[in-house]
DNA sequence: TTATTAACGATAATTATTCCTAAAAATTTT
DNA sequence: AAAATTTTTAGGAATAATTATCGTTAATAA
């Protein structure tokens, strides 16, 4: 593969990627890290954290934060809407367009704004079912 | 000292909520530690982590995520936008309303949505300048 | 094919956070 | 107001997640 694009394409870079893809669950690094293995049984967890790190700094994938204890990746990278579990801080995607609120210039406190991330909270249906 | 809302209010707890409530800038858990230590030399790092999860978990304080590695603390709990720098990962509050995007009942998942939050990225002023 | 060097695997180190326990403080009971 | 009870604290140990190190391997360029 080619460095046209600035980077080595390794094997393991290579299926991290498209594990991520394949999946719209927004995997922890360990989730990913267990993925991976089916494929490349000898892989090491630092390379899952290293590569998931470079990936999201190349803009390839979504690093995504949230008070939960894990970053979860998602491997498409345009911002889109998510809904996050408050219980079990699992997050999922909103198939939906959602209208971006716009941040007035006279708002920003001197920011250049380049995106805006919607987040909703609640209740996933398994944790609402263990609650009872 | 206690409140009417079933909980106590140590000297600690109190301090913790005070010095939160003064800023508006969203510190990290060992930055409401050196606060809270110009008032209460001998408070432990483990008290104000305690205090703030307790504090978040009663809705007084808010429990910021993001993809930085600190979680961050908001006094104000009412949901409100913020702006996150994506270098140095400070946050900042937005001081108009927002109009929240509402979620159609269809795009939920089996969700109860109980909030929404909306968070602004882009470039703070200070990392702007430092990096010319 | 060979040279270069980014990326790897293994593991050590670090960082953030939580857990544990005896002591202190707050509250309740006497 | 002293004693009993309950909650919270400080400090340190423990854990979990992540990052860094380092010798080796393999992707790419010449």
């Amino acid at each position: 593969m080619s460095t046209e694009m600035g980077f080595r394409l390794s094997k393991q870079r290579k299926v991290i990627l498209e594990e991520l893809r394949k999946v719209t669950s927004h995997p922890t690094a360990d989730e990913v890290y267990d993925m991976v293995r089916e494929i490349i049984p000898r892989i090491s967890l630092g390379t899952v954290y290293r590569n998931l790190e470079f990936l999201s700094s190349q803009g390839l994938v979504l690093k995504l934060g949230g008070p939960g204890t894990q970053k979860r990746f998602d491997g498409n990278p345009k911002p889109h809407p998510h809904i996050r579990c408050s219980v079990c801080s699992k997050i999922e995607d909103v198939m939906c367009e959602v209208d971006v609120p716009a941040l007035p210039e006279e708002y920003t406190r001197g920011f250049d704004i380049h995106n805006c991330n919607v987040e909703f909270v609640g209740i996933c249906p398994k944790c609402k079912t263990e609650m009872q």
